[in-house]
DNA sequence: CTCAGTGCAAAGGATTTGCATGCCG
DNA sequence: CGGCATGCAAATCCTTTGCACTGAG
């Protein structure tokens, strides 16, 4: 972990300073913190789970499909937000882990949603020794891992 | 687990026994073995990573590309291989678990590439009981679970 | 014969891009 | 003012589908 953890604990007075952190990181790109860009941070800030583009357009519905996707490939490359793929055909953004905390997702394999939960640090801690050999071996530069459950969610089943 | 694990350890002789399960899970769904999935079982089983569609068509120059998606959708719904999305914008295939044997990927974030690796089955172990439990406190009812590690391979680093 | 499997070409659908306009700095 | 951000629409690209044909049983 190597940026400021700004947004962890639902505190929800650090959703300032989690903009002032995303401008600080737009900026360094060379890139504005627009408006449309600041409501797209907020509303990931608000969810608990990652959001589809057609998700994130029903909350903001001025925002056109472009733009949704450009603010969101400029986000990522300025490390605000995650880029996921799960299990429907839809794309899901995050905030970026070290803007929130290290978490994993439940998959739902009928309906595509994805919800956040966390594992023991002790496992964390676990798995991580194990990745970082693994990636040794094979020369592998590690530089996150992943861990999803993949199932059927409680309104599905 | 449920089937009977047909090919792991890489004994060749067992390649025979992967085709005859797989013949069989495709009666099952009413579906042929034809020459052209069995190709694509050949191939997969061969490789230690998971193949998109044109890696796949590499191997078998003679199959149409409509044919290779739609095999392998059947393919799919049989049991007899996993699609998985990994970094890049194609999907791959591997076989199923129960044919081979429960494993991990390493993802290039940069060539897209995918390899396999497994890790100790104490770790496996603490993995699924802690998973269990999350999927119970969810409503969740979990099918399998995905540990991948993402970074840079050793031809991209 | 029958009918699933195959190949070719066209259609779908999420995502990306070109271009003119608008707005922030 | 200048240049990036935005919206609209057209283009891309992986994937799916329609249709006629072929081959196995």
């Amino acid at each position: 972990m190597t940026g400021a953890m700004v947004n962890g604990g639902g505190d929800p007075g650090a959703t300032d300073e989690l903009h002032e952190e995303a401008a600080r990181r737009l900026r360094a790109h060379d890139q504005r913190y627009t408006r449309s860009r600041r409501g797209l941070v907020d509303v990931l800030a608000a969810a608990d789970a990652p959001l589809s583009i057609p998700q994130l357009r029903d909350h903001d519905r001025s925002l056109a499909q472009s733009s949704a996707y450009r603010n969101l490939a400029v986000l990522e490359r300025a490390g605000v937000v995650h880029r996921i793929v799960a299990a429907d055909d839809f794309a899901r953004y995050e905030l970026a882990e070290d803007l929130t905390e290290h978490h994993h997702h439940l998959i739902c394999a009928t309906c595509g949603d994805v919800r956040d939960f966390t594992v023991s640090p002790e496992l964390e801690g676990d798995l991580d020794r194990a990745l970082e050999r693994i990636a040794r071996e094979h020369g592998f530069s590690a530089d996150h891992h992943r861990l999803d459950l993949v199932g059927t969610c409680s309104a599905c089943g």
